[in-house]
DNA sequence: TATTGTTATACTCTATAACTATA
DNA sequence: TATAGTTATAGAGTATAACAATA
């Protein structure tokens, strides 16, 4: 008698095999930012406030999936980097607003710059249209789901 | 004029769609493991013991990409949830051997039904052969970069 | 000396929940 | 009371480096 296969084979999950790729690009990405100093949830903020120039931190806790505590503490971190820092919003003062400081605003260029290579190492030798099938691959799944939290881990 | 821009959208990277897919996928996973009490790092664990029987801790350090302490780590959490226990191995007394407890190998299969559920959750609604075309794809650039370790986290 | 495993320490990431200030 | 943000606490996950036992 063959031992009975108690638990299917993982190996046949979708889910399976893109975590194990996409893993591997997060971490190598991952290494290439700790050469500057940031994490990969680090970038992630980076990235919020500078294509919105000035963003509530709930606002950014509701994009980002996070709770707010978790916003403050990311925040705290950007400050002690001198890379963003934290200013009033508006009338209502329980506002605030984060804000890139101009350290931090020439720097995200410079990560954009990693992480473009950091695709290109991975996925470079695919070709254009393979490349962009699978991108709509992913975003139909998004859409399908309407998955909508930007993932920072 | 227009604002240059200055960082290249992060939205063109395939890896940044595959983790946005990812981490969608990780997360609704871990939120069914955590009805089990288990996390995601410690289901791989369980696996990798279910599949191999009785493996030494150094060796699961190589193959999951962790340190040896993050692996006696997590083999002691596993301890302490009766899981599995450690044992010794073979005639070099250096070495270990983690096994699963009976508990520990009756867990796996309810586990790994909570994988099947979660992934047919996410891309059941893609044709078997789309899904087999993107595991495909996965498994291809995996073999291109000749990744090895299994994703923890 | 070299190797296996453990432990000490530290940091990131994140949550929950209590707290402060403001409305 | 309700909301925005902070803080206290806790735990997972992981690394580095020092250590103990064994070879």
């Amino acid at each position: 008698m063959a031992k009975p296969p108690a638990a299917n084979p993982i190996e046949a999950h979708l889910g399976y095999w893109l975590r194990f790729v996409s893993n591997h690009v997060s971490h190598a990405f991952s290494r290439k930012l700790a050469g500057r100093g940031v994490t990969v949830a680090e970038w992630v903020l980076l990235r919020e406030l500078f294509e919105a120039d000035r963003v509530a931190p709930s606002r950014l806790a509701e994009r980002l999936g996070l709770t707010r505590g978790a916003v403050s503490k990311l925040a705290d971190r950007l400050a002690a980097k001198s890379l963003a820092t934290r200013m009033a919003n508006g009338d209502d003062r329980r506002y605030q607003a984060l804000v890139l400081t101009a350290e931090g605003r020439a720097l995200v260029p410079k990560l954009s710059a990693l992480a473009d290579r950091n695709d290109a190492e991975f996925f470079g030798h695919l070709g254009q249209a393979e490349r962009e099938w699978l991108i709509a691959a992913m975003q139909a799944i998004v859409r399908h789901h309407d998955l909508r939290t930007i993932p920072v881990d």
